[in-house]
DNA sequence: CGTTTCACG
DNA sequence: GACGTACGTGAAACGT
């Protein structure tokens, strides 16, 4: 092969070796076909993909190690001595590593007696030489002394550029003095030996006071710590030794010219061929769409390629055990939607209906907001494959985006009047079953038409009570994950953004071939999923807790809450004005006019144009500026202060008081929000369109807000919340006898934990004390770390850690809980509630450390906010049915998470209030008896603020 | 479309 | 010893 003699321009060098360790440790175990595992050829290959995509770069190569044994070994026997084999699964992938990169056409270049850093090093140094510059793929530490004039690195995991800051970040030391303070510090991992006591930090601060380690070894007798000066000099030898070791070699005779390494245009088809043998099907289709008429050349002689699962399934649920057990993937069953325009066909598919006991339906509007939403269409699934759409709204093409001036004209379709009637009895009748994907919505669709659905299962809530965390519970997600189908996505047959045109105007045939797949692919999903649930035990959760939940929370969103529109206008106008008068002052202050709103722009003020102290600290580059940063600056300048008080207005004004007058319903005078019920892991609801969780309390001008949430007249709002739940339920779940006698006697939680863990008295207590001691108990919660109980309480780590372990002597029994709910999670994948729910944590058996501690704290959180979730599902589900067997007409309106609203009218809130309290304090019985008691605190008032 | 910030429990 | 930090959410604004 010989390269047209171009001067190189941009060289790309990929680590090779390195990527495969780290695909390997990242992505989730996979296997091809014949069993070979796979997964880090997979990252190999979406990396190299990626990289030749998007990269500018006119000579490119992958670079090997060639052996373990290199002529460092020569230098120091001990180097690299204590790594341990590579993992098996990891040694055929080696191979087919370098295959990959033979296919991507892509120069790959090794030599033994070296490793793959020392020719990156020698190659760099060549193209430097010849004038190009130089991108190394790699975060590998040990190539970051290449860094800087002309060569920079690439991590193309995280996807961000290292260059002399990211190295100096690392270090503490520029590119070129990186090799010395590696000499200093040594490497565990490689066992280069480097000086004993000595670590990143000290070595870098002896390379900046120094300049570099000649220098420092000859002057050590002037350093004044004993114990380090005494270690340089019996080490000095072995520093030198170890500066060796890391130094890269950059003038290896390399096998292959920098020339040689030029950019070549890949064969689509060998390509196609290597990837479909590995069974990588994602990237295969990708590119195939890139390269239409790539046929696949054989590549390896081995079966189809079959489920090399798509990454998104391969999860801790097993996803090929799911795949086996499809009744009938789609793919092999033939399709037959029909379009339903005659009374007689409506009427056969009713019949069809009634006689299978068991109907998957979906509708399709002219809104996702259910309460405006009007109907266009229905879709009816009666078998795999067998389904309908039912056209009621639809319009002529030409009439959705302009005038209907041509009068184009409606399809033919059967009246609305005429379908409803001929559904209402199928979609009421008991003995026919109703399955729907996010069925609460299609509920209040009908609703909204005097129709009552029931029975219902929804898939979407059958999935999320089976695998909660593990992923989606969209329909094209578990249509991809369980069927390895992809389904029509709605954009493609609506359009999107400007394009869109709303489903009425979507013809005929392509509303049909989408909406009958919905219900098909529904129907299959139910016959996947409900026997499962059986199966694995989590029929209670999903029979006593969601499925009843779904018209509750249906008619909760209905009802929606009155908000004082001129009130919010007023409040818009003032917070409006306030904050140009901040702007004006932030612009004196800052000695000039920039976006307030801008992090970036902020961050440059700050930091470089009026010099405060604190700095960089995001991956990004970026300065942070966020509030707890802003109240740091604060005591310095004046400006951080003014910044604080102008955000604060700024998103109370545009999320709060605009964004709310905007969501006022125009039929209903009121605001509807949607709890999305599969939205949360741990099982917590959550609100959105608008969210009514996250209305201000905790400051006075947010308060005014939530003053403008406020009752019809002659009615009152009545606020119920479970006081401290979470921390009930970790004294129940981990059975903390201290605390769980606290509250039996009532006893003010935060100062009693205080008492104990401070062995301070409750009587006069310092409140700051008590404030600390509410922390720890929020982090106890949180699943505790040092770090985080810190910068809650803006004291050192080790202060945090101390308090933590004060909190463990006197609480022992908090510890076991966290051990074995972590040992549970990582023997099964996730983590259960007192009433059964399940949270999966995919994550907790990540490679990466910090990963791994995020998910083990989530491990110990989940169980105790889901448990919270589960009694505050189950008196919801009770309350209605409660209130009405008693005569009131109290409506729920909202929830929030601990916190239940009602609209009571003022002849009854006496009546009300005991009743509220008892069926919440008692939501847990008949199948938990908790060890403490739950304490539901009421309050009422015209608005939602003081209600509280 | 991802990041940053901030509102809530 | 590295990882990069308290758990769970949603919305708005900025800037690529």
């Amino acid at each position: 092969m010989s390269e047209s003699p171009v001067a190189p321009r941009h060289v790309y060098l990929v680590d090779g070796s390195g990527f495969i360790f780290r695909a390997f440790h990242a992505l989730p175990p996979l296997n091809r076909a014949d069993g070979t595992p796979v997964n880090a050829v997979l990252g190999f290959s979406n990396m190299l993909y990626k990289l030749v995509g998007e990269t500018d770069a006119d000579h490119i190569a992958v670079i090997f190690d060639a052996s373990r044994i290199t002529f460092r070994n020569r230098l120091y026997d001990q180097y690299k001595a204590q790594r341990p084999e590579a993992p098996p699964e990891l040694i055929p992938q080696f191979r087919i590593v370098r295959e990959a990169t033979e296919a991507f056409n892509i120069a790959q270049v090794e030599m033994v007696d070296y490793e793959a850093d020392d020719l990156i090093a020698t190659y760099a140094r060549l193209a430097r030489a010849a004038g190009a510059i130089v991108t190394i793929v790699s975060s590998d530490k040990d190539l970051m002394q290449l860094v800087g004039d002309g060569v920079a690195m690439y991590d193309p995991l995280k996807q961000r550029a290292i260059g002399p800051d990211e190295v100096r970040e690392k270090f503490g030391v520029g590119p070129e003095q990186v090799v010395d303070v590696q000499a200093l510090c040594g490497d565990s991992v490689d066992n280069v030996p480097g000086v004993p006591g000595i670590g990143v930090k000290t070595a870098a601060e002896l390379i900046n006071t120094y300049g570099d380690l000649e220098t420092l070894l000859s002057r050590a007798p002037e350093i004044k710590q004993p114990k380090r000066r005494q270690s340089l000099i019996d080490f000095a030898e072995q520093a030198r030794i170890s500066r060796a070791l890391v130094e890269l070699k950059s003038d290896v005779e390399v096998p292959v010219p920098l020339a040689d390494l030029g950019l070549r245009p890949s064969d689509p088809g060998k390509l196609l061929g290597f990837l479909q043998a590995q069974g990588f099907r994602q990237l295969a289709s990708r590119v195939q769409t890139r390269h239409p008429g790539a046929v696949p050349t054989a590549a390896a002689p081995m079966a189809a390629p079959s489920e090399a699962a798509p990454s998104a399934a391969s999860s801790s649920v097993a996803p090929v055990a799911i795949a086996s057990d499809t009744p009938q993937p789609p793919a092999q069953v033939e399709k037959r939607y029909e379009l339903v325009q005659t009374e007689a066909d409506l009427d056969r598919w009713i019949a069809r209906a009634e006689a299978e006991g068991v109907v998957a339906f979906d509708t399709e509007t002219n809104s996702l907001d259910a309460v405006l939403a009007e109907l266009v269409g229905i879709s009816l699934a009666v078998a795999p494959g067998e389904a309908c759409y039912i056209p009621v709204g639809h319009v002529g093409e030409a009439a959705a985006g302009e005038l209907n001036l041509s009068g184009a004209e409606r399809p033919p379709q059967i009246p609305l009047d005429t379908v409803l009637a001929r559904l209402k009895p199928l979609l009421e009748a008991p003995a026919v079953l109703k399955v729907g994907h996010n069925a609460k919505y299609d509920i209040q669709i009908f609703r909204s038409y005097g129709i009552e659905v029931a029975p219902v299962d929804c898939t979407m809530l059958l999935a999320n009570t089976l695998e909660a965390g593990a992923h989606g519970m969209g329909m094209d997600e578990l249509a991809l994950i369980y069927f390895d189908y992809e389904t029509i996505k709605y954009k493609d047959v609506a359009g999107s953004g400007k394009s869109h045109k709303g489903f009425a105007a979507v013809p005929l045939e392509a509303a049909r071939d989408y909406a009958a797949e919905d219900a098909d692919i529904t129907l299959r999903l139910h016959r996947l999923l409900k026997p499962r649930v059986g199966r694995e035990r989590m029929a209670t959760v999903y029979e006593t807790i969601e499925r009843p939940l779904m018209p509750v929370v249906a008619a909760m969103e209905r009802a929606g809450i009155k908000v004082d529109r001129a009130e919010l206008l007023r409040l818009s106008a003032d917070f409006g004005e306030r904050m140009v008068d901040y702007e004006k002052e932030i612009h004196v202050l800052a000695g000039g006019p920039f976006n307030i709103g801008s992090p970036k722009q902020l961050g440059e003020v700050l930091f470089e144009k009026l010099g405060l102290p604190g700095g960089k600290k995001g991956k990004n580059g970026a300065y942070g500026t966020d509030a707890g940063i802003l109240e740091d600056l604060a005591q310095t300048h004046d400006l951080p202060r003014r910044v604080l008080d102008w955000r604060q207005l700024a998103k109370l004004k545009s999320t709060y008081a605009d964004a709310l007058v905007e969501q006022i319903n125009p039929k209903t005078g009121r605001v509807h929000t949607s709890y999305s019920l599969a939205g949360a892991a741990t099982g917590r609801l959550a609100s959105t369109d608008p969210n009514l969780q996250n209305i201000p309390v905790r400051t006075e001008e947010g308060r005014k807000i939530r003053r403008a949430f406020v009752s019809e007249p002659g009615h009152v709002l009545m606020s119920a919340d479970y006081s401290q739940i979470e921390l009930r339920l970790a004294a129940h779940v981990a059975g903390i006898e201290a605390l769980k006698q606290a509250f039996r006697n009532g006893d003010d939680i935060h100062a009693m934990t205080a008492s104990q863990v401070f062995g301070v008295p409750v009587e006069g207590m310092d409140p700051m004390v008590r404030r600390r001691a509410k922390a720890i108990n929020f982090g106890i919660i949180y699943g505790i770390s040092g770090f985080g109980l810190a910068q809650q309480l803006s004291i050192t780590p080790a202060e945090a850690s101390e308090f933590i372990k004060a909190y463990f002597q006197r609480f022992p029994e908090i510890r076991n809980y966290m051990d074995e709910t972590k040992a549970f999670c990582r023997e099964h994948g996730y983590v259960k509630t007192i009433f059964g729910r399940k949270c999966h944590l995919p994550g907790i058996k990540d490679s990466n450390p910090a990963r791994r501690a995020f998910s083990e704290r989530a491990a110990i959180n989940a169980p105790l906010q889901g448990a919270a979730a589960d009694i505050i599902k189950r008196a919801m589900i009770r309350l209605p049915a409660r209130l009405a067997a008693e005569g009131l007409k109290a409506r729920m309106l909202l929830q929030v998470h601990d916190e239940l609203v009602f609209e009571v009218p003022e002849s009854e809130t006496e009546r009300t209030i005991p009743v509220l309290k008892e069926v919440m304090e008692g939501a847990c019985a008949p199948v938990i008896e908790l060890s403490v008691p739950l304490v539901v605190e009421v309050g009422q008032a015209h608005s939602w603020d003081e209600a509280h």
